[in-house]
DNA sequence: CGATTGCTTGATACCTCTCAACCCAGGTGG
DNA sequence: CCACCTGGGTTGAGAGGTATCAAGCAATCG
């Protein structure tokens, strides 16, 4: 067993991880996240192991988060087990607020992660008094279910191929490179994320790369060889 | 073709329709969708034919709408025509709130229905004002992400059968007699919500009545024989 | 009535899943 | 140092579930 799995609880880190913290709260996304800027911290940094869980789906949702450094996924189970996953989040997005009392996911680390914690009732009071703040917060949400809605389109009515490819251009559309996604995620994660199965992933990518759509430097190195065509697959 | 479908535009009805509606806004909805209570709506009622268009996807979202009676879809293309149907709304429930400034779905009327109309900017500046709206807005919202990461997992990790089964239970848990789901809208409609053909909607369908779960006096009516029993199977 | 629309059913194809083997890199421990 | 183990990934063979294509039925409409 890794090291990692074996950090079984969150840990407090040292005033030089708050620091860090708080430069990236100064340059990180542009515009639309920056509502957060609002508000104060719960509490310090906070770290996560590899497929170390946040909260759980049931948990009282009284705080909610931004990630600082890491992916983190969200899911749902069902009963026997099959897993969808809802969303990953990267630095800067913030996960975890709630319209009832509970999570109605689980949230957990994809890799090594840190994030900052909020609290739900400083939350609930300062949008009570502040119209801003407010109006940010819907327009979080309203995006979030604009978010949805796209992942339900491509849930319902894409193929293997049409799914993967839109994940990829997802996924390196929001890095740095726009031809390059590195993936933090396992395939496992992939096939969860896109309603697929593993094995389906992979020979779907290896798929793509034969015809010369991709290259697959390794297994979570990929190059989109023509990100525009890959762009126009996916509408 | 039917008189319906030659119905183009929205029809302004009579002083009765506004009276039926104002009435119907008194008693409908319980709770949680009164928040619209708060507003004055911003026109008449209006009337559409089955299939008629309520707004496209790309418009201009200067309005939002409340179902006074019949059923509303929302749904979302591909290039190639295949659709997806984000949700079904019926008496009471609000749609067409939108992050952006256009509206992020298709709306269309399933069969025949009345809506009333709000302005959104008028529900911007009230909830700029209004912090007791503001809350509902977003708590409006938050429960409409809810409802999509719900219909992702169905779309994502369950099997056809699954997905009508749970698509019952949920049609008649919202019905006055919740062992009774009365359909408004087609096989289509169903198989384009369910991510599905037609067919096997209805060899589905088929199925389920052979095994006595459900029965089908005509292909609208529906009734779940052992409603709990269903709603085990959706977990 | 004939035409149309919505629905059902059948035969077959095909896409994705399942089960299994194998590869590879990294870590462990003798 | 090397054998071994483990976890993640790839690939193959076959099964199975859903889609596709096609025909037919019933109700409705003109």
């Amino acid at each position: 067993m890794s090291a990692h799995a074996l950090a079984m609880h969150p840990v407090s880190v040292t005033p030089d991880d708050r620091f860090q913290a708080a430069l990236w709260s100064q340059r990180a996304a542009g515009g639309a996240a920056d509502w957060t800027a609002e508000l104060r911290p719960g509490g310090a940094v906070l770290r996560f192991a590899p497929d170390q869980e946040i909260y759980a789906e049931g948990d009282e949702a009284e705080k909610f988060y931004k990630v600082v450094s890491g992916v983190v996924r969200t899911c749902k189970f069902l009963s026997d087990g099959r897993r969808q996953i809802d969303a990953f989040y990267r630095a800067g997005d913030v996960f975890g607020i709630e319209a009832s009392e509970d999570y109605g996911l689980t949230a957990e680390a994809v890799c090594d992660v840190s994030v900052v914690s909020y609290r739900r009732s400083h939350l609930d009071t300062l949008a009570a008094a502040n119209p801003n703040l407010s109006r940010h917060l819907l327009a979080y949400a309203m995006s979030s279910v604009a978010k949805a809605q796209e992942h339900s389109l491509l849930l319902g009515r894409r193929n293997a191929i049409e799914k993967v490819v839109a994940f990829l251009v997802d996924w390196a559309a929001q890095s740095t490179d726009g031809a390059m996604a590195t993936l933090a995620m396992t395939r496992q994660d992939m096939a969860d994320y896109l309603g697929l199965t593993i094995e389906t992933v992979s020979r779907t990518l290896s798929h793509l790369e034969r015809e010369a759509i991709i290259e697959l430097p390794s297994a979570r190195q990929i190059r989109l060889r023509d990100p525009d065509a890959m762009a126009m697959m996916s509408c």
